[in-house]
DNA sequence: TTGAAAGCGATACCAC
DNA sequence: GTGGTATCGCTTTCAA
């Protein structure tokens, strides 16, 4: 049988009372005591019961995260970030991706709800945030990865800027005709980054509706990349020299279409990825793409969470553009 | 304030026991009463709070995984491939990567433990049998991923064919002097590929001393790769033809290191990875490696636990090779 | 500094 | 089918 606070207090010759002070506030026992309950423990192979303690205390130790995709890189990064701030206070990571079904993430979130977590990072997606408050109202804070709102502090990266970044290079590599695969539309970074593609070519005078043509993928698979190249590529009469992916699976997905036509890169088709995932700059044709650092981001995201901090702290780290071979290489 | 069964109770004019009754046993409730029980359920936003329940019922609804790095896409893949299980019964999944840390591991599993979580899937390192030990007499089971023991059940690979199959391969191709890049000592795939590479090059007729060249890396990163490559490329007399690796991430590293020596691929040095993450078959040098189900061995390890099998189940998937250009590419 | 006892919220048993 | 109530293990006053 599973030892208690009871039994060890019994062994140690002490009340509970005293037990529990040892394991909450050890100072205030004095040291004898404390030894004796300290050694029952170990000979007992006590482990506290987190949920006795959770309900008695009204919190968790666990904290939740609700990722996107947890088969993709960039995610588990950002989950690795997470983990080890968390690690730090002892607190564990409850993991689930949302795959954006707004059902999956209905049903997480009221797991976590039920688990009581202290506090919930999260990739949104577009239905996301009304739940939140719901959560809120319980006690439970949020901090959003990769997204901004009034109502929650945030993490994230300036997508603006990073799609500003990646288009004004094809400019000048001379690209004219910009193929830009977003994901889902209503990925807050997917209209960002197409924000930022648009204010690159404007600025750089030229016309967007003429340069850009963009399409939102129902998901960020290789194989929606894949697909999305044949859409587009073969779909309109003016056809891009140049692929803004919205990251580096859906990059890879075009890579391999190109391939297979025979058409070279960056040549006949420039590809851009996004995230510069590891092997990223290991690829047949090595990827330019745009670093995010994401350990940082979650390791920040988690800080925030714990910290305590306000609704209105918004952290935002700049991305930064490598330049590859599947753009034409470093100028 | 969160509502409680209390408060429902009152709403609905029922008494708690019934409110209970609706959560746990909803075919022994009157309809109409139900109904009423639900709907004062919605107006009041009530959500269960799983402390209370954990504590009463003795059990949790989350289950624990413990993976060697979950910046790896091998683990992250097997991690979904659990969620994905869990999910079927509403269980949680709480993660943590070990990073064949024993300390780290020994406080994930305690904290674990606090927890009550209702199983454990792990992949072991050489410290954890007698740390699993303890989780049993607390009653949680665990499932090893990756790893056989006659005290737990598990789901693995078959390393040793593995390793065989991949050697073989490399025999087949004239290659005399091959290298074995392994991960650290302690862990059984390690050694287990090991073991199936002896075993071809002894089938093949050959002596394997004077074939096989191996090193234990202190970590599976690419930069170990590069680092163990250079060990062993510039300090072996008898240079190796070909670098078997422990993964797909590890042989990106030697890849990187020929690359930059100027040594093609495969005619000067050939290059096996392991796990055929998906980027293999797109590297500059498209990477012959192993195909494992990674999906289907998280799935079936989660199953396993959640089924209650005995220890005694091993349940074992078979490797695949899939030939690329790095070894040479399909005969 | 230590002990006794109340109570966190849900469950499950036993009456009715 | 439904209601009352002891109980899970721990924390936290309050008194001694």
């Amino acid at each position: 049988m599973r030892a208690g606070v009871k039994d060890v207090a019994k062994r140690a010759g002490v009340s509970v009372g005293t037990v529990s002070n040892v394991l909450n506030r050890p100072d205030a026992v004095a040291d004898a005591t404390r030894e004796r309950v300290e050694a029952a423990m170990r000979e007992l192979d006590f482990v506290r019961n987190a949920s006795a303690r959770q309900l008695r205390a009204g919190q968790s130790t666990a904290v939740g995260a609700v990722l996107l995709d947890l088969s993709n890189p960039f995610y588990t990064a950002l989950a690795r970030g997470i983990e080890d701030r968390l690690a730090l206070d002892n607190l564990t990571l409850m993991v689930a991706s949302s795959d954006q079904d707004p059902e999956r993430e209905e049903r997480v979130l009221q797991l976590f709800a039920e688990q009581g977590i202290r506090g919930l990072v999260i990739t949104p997606t577009k239905t996301t945030k009304k739940r939140l408050e719901r959560l809120d109202a319980f006690g439970i804070p949020s901090v959003l990865l990769d997204s901004q709102s009034k109502r929650h502090a945030s993490v994230g990266m300036d997508n603006v800027s990073g799609g500003r970044q990646v288009v004004r290079h094809l400019i000048e590599r001379g690209h004219r005709r910009i193929a830009y695969l977003g994901g889902p539309e209503h990925l807050e970074q997917s209209r960002d980054r197409l924000a930022g593609a648009v204010q690159a070519v404007v600025e750089a005078g030229l016309n967007s509706d003429e340069v850009i043509v963009s399409r939102w993928l129902p998901g960020m698979s290789a194989d929606d990349g894949q697909r999305a190249f044949i859409d587009v590529y073969d779909g309109e009469a003016a056809k891009p020299t140049a692929f803004f992916c919205i990251n580096d699976i859906v990059a890879l997905g075009v890579q391999r279409e190109c391939r297979l036509r025979g058409y070279d890169m960056p040549s006949r088709v420039a590809v851009v990825g996004y995230d510069d995932v590891p092997f990223a700059s290991e690829l047949m044709t090595p990827l330019t793409s745009v670093r995010q650092p994401t350990h940082e981001i979650g390791y920040a995201a988690a800080d925030l969470l714990l910290s305590g901090a306000g609704r209105d702290v918004h952290q935002v780290f700049r991305p930064e553009l490598v330049i590859r071979a599947s753009s034409g290489g470093p100028a």
